[in-house]
DNA sequence: GCTTGACCTCGAGCGCGCTCGAGCTCCCAG
DNA sequence: CTGGGAGCTCGAGCGCGCTCGAGGTCAAGC
């Protein structure tokens, strides 16, 4: 809940309000929220998420700078994922070899 | 440096000392060091880290812990893997629709 | 002997991304 | 009509992992 409050000042989210004044997440917002949350947990700083979702509100014009910032994005990821792969490798190679106890 | 020193002040590493007080660094401090960064990189947490370097310091008995450990810490990765590809995958098919406008 | 510059210690500070709590408001069940 | 519980706002606080700077020391080159 903290949380979604705090996409929305950041202007990830834009939920609508009833008459109460609370938010109402529609299909939209959760399909957005989807996308924040996975963009985030691949490693998507919050001020490259505000500028893409602020650049997605502002038109088709923006079309080329979003997707380069995806292009971006997926270098980075793949790049991780490289690191993530050698770091399993490494991890793996402990766990076979039972630890081989003086150097970690 | 003061990524070194921090390091060392946190019980990762422990390089010798020259005569003057210099920190030397060994090549066991520095295989010591390419697997923290690893570990870091894939996301080990500096808490865990402690405690994993503690035990390998603290011999062989320690090696069960420290293979469920290497154990916890794979499957984490491979979760983490796991998420990167998929975030992968939708960057890419935004880069690949041209970005499909309305919704980010 | 003297300078110079790298490295030393220690404590403070920072950037990020949440996370929390106090105090208020509003709807709705009974 | 009333009481209670969920949601609201706003500002402060936190945990993590570094990162920095001031001020001191020491060995090496001139």
């Amino acid at each position: 809940m903290h949380t979604l409050r705090y996409y929305e000042d950041q202007g990830l989210l834009r939920p609508d309000r009833d008459v109460g004044g609370r938010r109402t997440y529609r299909p939209d917002d959760l399909r957005r929220l989807r996308f924040v949350r996975q963009m985030r947990r691949s490693g998507m700083s919050m001020q490259a998420l505000r500028r893409y979702v602020a650049l997605s509100d502002a038109g088709p014009a923006t079309v080329p700078e979003r997707q380069q910032m995806m292009l971006d994005h997926a270098a980075r990821v793949a790049a991780d994922m490289q690191d993530l792969a050698e770091a399993l490798a490494t991890t793996r190679h402990k766990i076979r070899t039972y630890d081989g106890h003086p150097e970690p």
